[in-house]
DNA sequence: GAGGGAGGTCAAGTTCAGCTTCCTCGCCGG
DNA sequence: CCGGCGAGGAAGCTGAACTTGACCTCCCTC
């Protein structure tokens, strides 16, 4: 009977390419997986690796055994999942994987209160951009992906895994000095056209997010090519770009849950939105752990009320 | 995650129904048994055992596991019976079970064949009756069940195994003496009418066996009670004491494969047929082993010619 | 084209999971 | 009430799986 472990093995080093990446995976040595897949090469009676130059590439054979493997450890952690869903406490170790806004402004008061809930529960979270935590997730090494995507159809495409969207968050301009508009009042801020700011310095997300793609291309449609003077990863950073009056920028709302902002915020027209959504896989959904994680985040969509919001029109 | 052999031993209990009785299954100490069981609940965080009496009964979660455990198994043999189908030679051991005739007169020229065929084949084989080597597959102590039925509604149910006819396998009246008709002819033999006998005593197969209760019933449609005399398990006993005189007796065609029968032997009429088929666990259904074994058991069937056939009627 | 580093594998030593042995305990039946 | 049967715990043993420290090959670089 094939080992499992092999197996897994087997299949690690299909995703990292390399017996060296695989043993660091699963931090043993190389030579560990090297003797694991010569039994499991006895086990299946066929070869399963081919050196390429100085690498080793996997069979036809080895790509099949590696198909089934994602079978057999399903049907290992469905079972998991059952068991521990007949159990009255919730308990164990969740992996939670979330983008940088969301791991600081969401998954805080969420841990906390899985933590009151549960308190033999343990979570840990890491940050990842949305495609690195669904690689992450395929790869089994989380249990939870927490994604942002724009609407944009710019979504890794996520077969095989289960999505549900648990809020929305939208996006907002900041800006500060004599492009500030609406500062002063005391009511509800006035909305934000992008073509407002089209002579101004913009401060963006790095390039290749998601965000500043989006921006970029609204303000397109608003008929100006923005002025991009800082790239920056950090949403602290921007904040403190702009209020330092060094141009205007674009703030998901949960990047100023944090503190404070001195700056003008302003939501925009028509309105920008991100859509924050939890990944899992299926056979994990109904993992008691899994479960409450996900009722937490639903429960923190439900009454997450953005710092800003666009007053309705009167008569809408 | 939960180790694959921890679960095939509380299947193995659930099966034997007792911890003793599974260790002897599997070929280790109870203790073994138990502390690979106390380890298991501690990984899947859940009671498994609970007392009753000086025995132990599964709890609900762990009955569920072990249904877990044949999903899980079973994605291990698929995976091997794939990568099997990837070798160009067909090699391995073939546990084979069959009923008690077919295993006298299918088995052997089908062994001989396989082997010729595949000289790395090792095939094993046990005698079990239908309903037995049904458990054994579901059990997996056998690759191919050789079953018999008599199509009178009394084959087991068998839900998720794949079934297949590859021969029938008529049944022949054997009389010796003055209830002996048309035995001197050199022609094919006068097929037999039941109610010919209705006064002759019977020598039957046991009684719980299919064939005497279909015989009894045959009996009965013809009009008439069968006098059974003598009841043995074993055919070629039945066809010593037919020899003998000491009555008349049914018996399938295999069973007159062995040896030429110093006796009246003829179809019955209504023709009294049973089906053979075999029966495969569907994961294993494209083993190269399984393949192979079918097909030959396909090919006997196809080239099986019963020993005394109907002749047919003139103008059919 | 020689040197060196990277990736893989082999042989020997080490560690620990899983087994056996031996024992105890609790339950049932004679 | 006692003998036996089944379950399970403690201690020791075996082998599977891993590490260590070689070596080998290929490629890249100088």
């Amino acid at each position: 009977m094939l080992g499992v472990w092999r197996l897994q093995l087997l299949r690690e080093v299909q995703r990292r390419g390399s017996i060296r990446a695989a043993a660091e995976a699963v931090n043993i040595t190389p030579s560990a997986i090297s003797q694991q897949l010569a039994i499991l090469e006895q086990e299946a009676g066929v070869e399963l690796l081919e050196k390429s130059g100085r690498q080793v590439r996997l069979t036809e054979a080895a790509l099949r055994l590696v198909r089934h493997t994602d079978a057999i450890t399903g049907a290992i952690a469905a079972a998991e999942a059952d068991v521990a869903s007949l159990r009255n406490t919730v308990a164990g170790t969740l992996r939670v994987a979330a983008f940088p806004t969301a791991a600081r402004a969401v998954m805080p008061p969420v841990m906390t209160a899985l933590s009151r809930l549960h308190p033999d529960l343990r979570v840990t979270l890491r940050d990842l951009e949305a495609d690195e935590s669904l690689t992450a997730l395929q790869m089994d090494e989380i249990d939870i992906a927490i994604v942002d995507d724009y609407g944009d159809g710019s979504r890794v495409p996520v077969q095989g895994l289960d999505v549900c969207e648990f809020m929305r968050d939208p996006i907002y301009l900041a800006a500060t000095g004599p492009s500030a508009q609406g500062q002063a009042t005391a009511g509800p801020p006035r909305p934000a056209r992008l073509d407002e700011f089209s002579h101004a310095f913009w401060i963006m997300d790095t390039d290749n997010s998601h965000l500043s793609q989006v921006t970029r291309r609204a303000c397109r449609a608003a008929g100006f090519e923005p002025h991009i003077r800082s790239s920056c990863r950090d949403f602290s950073v921007i904040i403190a770009l702009v209020e330092a009056g060094r141009g205007v920028g674009v703030l998901p709302g949960l990047a100023l849950l944090d503190r404070p902002v001195r700056a003008d915020v302003r939501p925009i027209v028509p309105p920008l939105t991100r859509r924050i959504s939890s990944v899992v896989r299926p056979e994990r959904r109904h993992h008691p752990m899994v479960v409450s994680a996900l009722a937490e985040l639903e429960r923190f969509g439900a009454s997450y009320v953005p710092p800003l919001t666009v007053p309705a029109a009167p008569g809408e």
